[in-house]
DNA sequence: CGCAGAATTGATACATCTCAAGCTGGGTGG
DNA sequence: CCACCCAGCTTGAGATGTATCAATTCTGCG
């Protein structure tokens, strides 16, 4: 049962956080004014179950704030995660009746949900909505594609200075900052959470961790904390091309 | 340069064999008569590229007949293969002005190309291109992430079974039968392209394909036709959720 | 016929997994 | 206030699956 807060904040369209990146970024006044009608709040604990796959769902959401998961479980345990969603991402699929994935709050979380049947009327009725979306959907399938060059070809240690480099990345661009020279920032999942992205496990991931800082490419304070010196030298560890990545 | 053979085959998108598959499967008569407009046909032999990765790109398209595939490479050389394009998938992206990904021929290849700029303009004037594209892209995303799964989660033998299930799927589905009880399809892939599919090497690729021959699960006839005796079985031994994925 | 690309098979190396034992830090109850 | 506890994490030793390197063996084709 979700933790059913209705927040104070953000009941207001025109002063949500992610109100220029969300699929709703589009939108004119009359298309947010009709989005504010079937919209509502949800809030989840860090660890809590937003859906489990195969459950029933009748709304689709945007992340608020904190960071869900996407993750496949097969028959015997074996799971890979296979979305991380941050603030403004997108989660649901119009047209389809039950979840495919289970979704997990790994941090607290606050969701922006839409009732689904009268979302997807918003979506034939009016452009705005449906375009925002094909376009968040293409940006998602090339994350996804990157990722599997991570899953496929990338030793351990290339993996994890992979998924720091995109957190550090994905972090300085909420904060509208860029990731360049020292950047520090806070892990929002645990050990295990990191194996389950990136297809290892968690003793693996631990000592890849530590043989990084071994080699100073980062710094811990505590568990979660890392402090990177120089992030081109995390990039280069990560073993991608070496521009950032701005095809567009 | 590509082997530019002017088809004369499927001029008329009236009797085109993907017309109610591909990015135009809603359009009405008007919308189809603009995409006759802008559209060219272009051949491919097996082998050829389509395009490199960073290369200016000034179409999109639809493959008609044959098979292509997306590949990502890594500065030494490991390659990671991202998509693989059967009859009515999409290549390209609205809105970017260069290539990805390369686009391989794997088949003899033909492949239906519409100009960048007035597909874009046709995307945003008529709703049924762009639906139809939101549908496709959100079930790309879907089979990227199920492929996440087998790149970071399946043992060599359930990533050989698991591609072979997939291709005799999607193989019914294009001869509108479904896949049970003993199959036979020829595979498009050399056993290379099957490693970079699956994140493997081809020797690994070779061995398990032995070992799934010897322990009778498939049986060979040259190094391409495949015949599988029971499909559910293959299904078993690729670790899927028994059910044929019927989420929609 | 014989060649070249594709595939198979073998022997060995090595990265990661598995199993197991401690460590650490923050919260709780005596 | 301290001892304890527990989840999360680290580290170690050994097992194992896949990669690597190296021959052969197919197979289709000029």
């Amino acid at each position: 049962m979700p933790h059913q807060d209705l927040q104070l904040l953000g009941h207001d369209c025109g002063s949500c956080p992610i109100r220029h990146r969300a699929v709703c970024a589009r939108c004119d006044a009359d298309e947010l004014q009709q989005l504010e009608h079937i919209k509502y709040y949800r809030s989840y604990q860090a660890g809590q179950t937003v859906i489990w796959s195969g459950d029933r769902m009748d709304f689709v959401a945007s992340v608020v704030t904190g960071i869900a998961t996407l993750t496949q479980t097969m028959e015997d345990g074996r799971r890979q995660m296979v979305g991380l969603l941050l603030p403004s991402d997108f989660v649901g699929r119009p047209g389809r009746p039950a979840a495919a994935y289970d979704v997990t709050a790994a941090t607290d979380l606050v969701m922006c949900c839409f009732r689904k049947k009268p979302f997807e009327e918003l979506m034939t009725k009016t452009p705005h909505v449906a375009q925002r979306l094909l376009e968040m959907t293409l940006d998602e399938l090339d994350a996804a594609r990157e990722w599997m060059l991570l899953l496929g070809r990338k030793t351990a240690r290339e993996k994890i200075a992979s998924l720091l480099s995109i957190i550090a990345r994905r972090d300085a661009s909420l904060k509208l900052k860029s990731a360049t020279g020292a950047v520090a920032f806070d892990l929002p999942l645990t050990r295990e959470e990191m194996a389950d992205y990136l297809g290892l496990t968690l003793e693996t991931v631990s000592r890849q961790m530590s043989a990084l800082k071994r080699d100073g490419v980062i710094g811990l304070e505590g568990k979660r904390h890392i402090m990177v010196p120089d992030f081109d030298l995390l990039v280069e560890e990560a073993g991608d091309d070496s521009d950032g990545g701005f095809l567009v």
